[in-house]
DNA sequence: ACAAAAGTGTTGTCAATACACCCATGC
DNA sequence: GCATGGGTGTATTGACAACACTTTTGT
């Protein structure tokens, strides 16, 4: 393909969305978007969800956060919802607001500029993101629609270094804010896991949120203590060493014991 | 005065400021608004600081929360600092961001959209307040500047059961952020306390942003294991009583000791 | 039999709670 | 001298951290 012709082509291509917008009413408010840092557990490491930025004139694809402007006179919790649905197939998962991200810069290099305003058909000056963290059961579903329309794939974070736009700075205040609420509400494990889970797989939630690593006695006997978590009459099937029961979360336990639990898990 | 009269007028100034917003490029951005709880500590309750909104139609002057549509182009922190500045005469005041409200409908009534509009001579939809609460020392200086300008005075928490918009939730959000704070960061005590406070003070403030008793004895205890609260040699003078001996907040030692205190007052 | 992870107990330390009386000062 | 809030000690309980070996299964 001829570079000077495609450099061509999405010159015009920007000029002309431009143009069409300051014509329109346009739907989505050039000042507001949501965007989604959604974390999963295979039972082993934590994970996000990132989707592909793409375009016909992106000369590096990149990773970025799922999220979107806003539409008008949408509520933003009814908008972040759509964002999951929409990847994720899911409705109704846990989500939590956790920071707005509103500097005037945050949105700075011309590419990024571009992308937004030939997505969505605006002219943007600030963008401000309210972002959303959520928490997902990997397994409880496939990714298979999205994967074909957005390029939707689980990545480990350990090896998410870099990201489109400031999508970086908003994972890492993510991740501490879900640490910080894992202290007072060990509910959230139970969106993570699978419905039946062994203990082992509830201590590696815990560490892989926390990045540290827990006395397996004493996590135990901590355990031991929550009415809210139930032994099953079952163990792991097909594993090469000795079997590990399985638990399951009572919500019902769970709430009628919500105070007690405030102080539990420091 | 004459109503009819009044009430021509307030409709003619509407409009004309409607139509001049459309032809001018207003500098503020009618979809984002920066709203502080700030809150105050007088040695005995906790308080907090509001304005009055004012105009030439208002029928009844309400309360509400200091704040304002955002310039654009100015960052969201430094913005939330100057409603600060204007009302209190102080910089460097701590500031935390802890929600952002975003609903379609959180301004509703045709009195709080004209406000609005009047105010900022811009057309509104949707506004989201991205919302911070502050914490002030209330005798280190005075308001009388702002009480001209803005009617701007401390309210009692608990006196307060109306504000204008949606402020009250709001306001109640940001008192559960606050409290949450406590949790964790003893050192916002000192930011609503006098340099020189007597333990009495500094439990009154515990409990008044807590709305719960901690036991004297047990509370001293941990007073005097936080190697980052020096005692003075002085004591209260002028107390029809056994004078207190007083204690400053050390921050060095609190910047050294910051891991050890992470789990500290629960 | 071996590899691999599950599961189990004890001890010492320290923090949290409950609880009631004397002390220093101003008036 | 009395009213007012400041200031102190002890005993009990329970949570937390540190620590290493045996058990059960699949191959």
């Amino acid at each position: 393909m001829d570079f000077q012709n495609l450099t061509f082509i999405f010159v015009f291509y920007t000029y002309r969305t431009k143009y069409a917008m300051t014509e329109t009413n346009n739907q989505y408010n050039p000042s507001l978007s949501v965007d989604c840092v959604i974390f999963g557990f295979d039972s082993k490491q934590l994970k996000i969800l990132l989707v592909e930025r793409s375009g016909p004139y992106q000369t590096n694809p990149q990773l970025k956060l799922p999220g979107s402007l806003v539409l008008k006179n949408t509520k933003l919790e009814v908008y972040a919802n759509q964002v999951l649905k929409e990847l994720t197939g899911l409705n109704e998962i846990y989500l939590k607001q956790f920071y707005t991200f509103g500097n005037p810069d945050r949105i700075k290099t011309p590419e990024d500029i571009e992308w937004i305003e030939n997505t969505y058909q605006v002219t943007i000056e600030r963008v401000v993101s309210i972002s959303y963290y959520s928490l997902v059961k990997i397994d409880q579903y496939n990714l298979n629609l999205s994967e074909e329309s957005y390029h939707a794939k689980w990545y480990n974070i350990s090896d998410i270094h870099e990201l489109a736009f400031d999508h970086m700075e908003i994972m890492k205040k993510g991740l501490e804010a879900l640490r910080q609420e894992l202290i007072y509400n060990p509910l959230i494990c139970f969106e993570l896991l699978p419905e039946k889970f062994s203990l082992r797989e509830l201590q590696d939630t815990y560490e892989s949120i926390q990045g540290i690593e827990y006395d397996n006695r004493n996590f135990r006997k901590k355990i031991g203590k929550a009415k809210y978590i139930i032994q099953l009459n079952e163990k792991q099937l097909g594993v090469a060493h000795k079997p590990a029961l399985l638990y399951k979360f009572d919500k019902e336990q769970y709430q009628t014991n919500r105070l007690e639990l405030i102080k539990f898990f420091i």
